[in-house]
DNA sequence: GTCTATAAAGTGATAGAC
DNA sequence: GTCTATCACTTTATAGAC
């Protein structure tokens, strides 16, 4: 047994760096954008690993986002699961109006801080590409997180305005997800309106503010 | 003189054919999804044209660009132009707050429509690609219209909330914005969340309800 | 302005030695 | 699990005939 120990891991590192150097290569460059003999030049590992370790580019690409799933669900989950926790415990017992409207908030400013961050940088070009051009890849995101994360924004806001229809409060949702992702679909013409060139910690608060003042407008709205 | 009319424009005629059939392709696959031989074939051009007429591949990706400005201008330029004219006639006297309203809902509407409507599809995709990774196209695409139809925006919502700073009014156009980008930026999510597949002329002015609703809200809103 | 033909470099995948 | 070497194919750009 010991003798194997020091490198009974070494597959593993391979495919670590292999995924790694490949989420930061196609995100900026695109699938089509990056060769193969690059990606495993970045990670310092053999061109035909890529092959054995996941079959094809393929296999990577979507190894990429079954890394970048961890890596959001591990983020947001806390927030998401503590909300699903909350629904579930009032066992048809109505949940206080501002209540529905702090978690909301919450898991909203969650969000917001997470994809404001560059660290999600490459992350988002991902998730974008696969918005416009779904691929197997968007299966994988809808499926771990964000059909999730809309499913508890929708009830979360039906108990905010239970006079809308379900149509309604989904259009509601989107707006309000609209409101805190265009700061990542549009970032060349944000940043060039706000005369920023990223989001330091003020700018995040700003961002966060306006958000909460308009969240709460919208759900306040009269017909 | 007779004798080269029917033939003086072919050149045109390429350029034409080439600048749709990149158009299409690039916006489908990205400008690496696509290769000359395939666009050269779509537009029944010889491939070795593109080379004489856009010097190189990427010549022929911004002269796509410049065609696809000319199009969205003569779309929204109508709506910005008459803005314009009614912020210039007032000659420093204030502007009613209702018209304020009307205005931006209307250059607002007329965006939605466009971008909402499925003829705008292959716009978005290469507008979008040049948000998160802008090139040379990207500065067309501001320049044109981009940064002036946002400047508008905000010189109304200044006439509407005159008690923000100039950084909150861009905040404030930033978000509204994403109310209507977010149909464009996350399709895929979004035709989940609404178990729509596109979008209808009954979907639309759902849409543009929600949005009329959310932006008066917004506009309206107390700190 | 258009064509054919081709140069020069790059691509993903894989067989076979270790 | 990793390596080298290579196959089969595609890529963009361009020289030169018409």
């Amino acid at each position: 047994m010991k003798k194997t120990v020091k490198t009974a891991d070494r597959g593993d590192q391979t495919r670590s760096a292999l995924v790694q150097a490949a989420l930061a290569a196609f995100s900026e460059k695109g699938f089509h954008g990056v060769s193969t003999r690059e990606i495993a030049g970045t990670a310092q590992v053999n061109q035909a690993l890529i092959g054995y370790h996941f079959g094809n580019k393929e296999g990577l690409y979507l190894a990429v986002f079954a890394y970048l799933c961890e890596q959001i669900q591990s983020r947001v989950d806390p927030f998401a699961g503590q909300i699903e926790a909350r629904l579930h415990a009032l066992q048809g017992k109505e949940l206080p109006r501002e209540e529905s409207i702090a978690l909301l908030l919450r898991l909203l400013e969650g969000l917001a801080t997470l994809f404001t961050n560059p660290q999600s940088n490459p992350w988002a070009k991902l998730i974008l590409s696969e918005q416009q051009s779904p691929t197997r890849a968007f299966d994988l995101l809808h499926e771990r997180f964000m059909g999730r994360y809309m499913a508890l924004m929708v009830e979360l806001t039906r108990r905010i305005r239970p006079q809308d229809d379900t149509e309604q409060l989904r259009l509601c949702v989107a707006t309000i997800l609209g409101q805190m992702l265009v700061f990542r679909a549009a970032p060349a013409s944000i940043f060039r309106l706000l005369a920023w060139d990223s989001v330091n910690p003020q700018q995040l608060e700003a961002i966060l503010r306006q958000l909460r003042r308009n969240v709460r407008a919208v759900l306040d709205a009269q017909e």
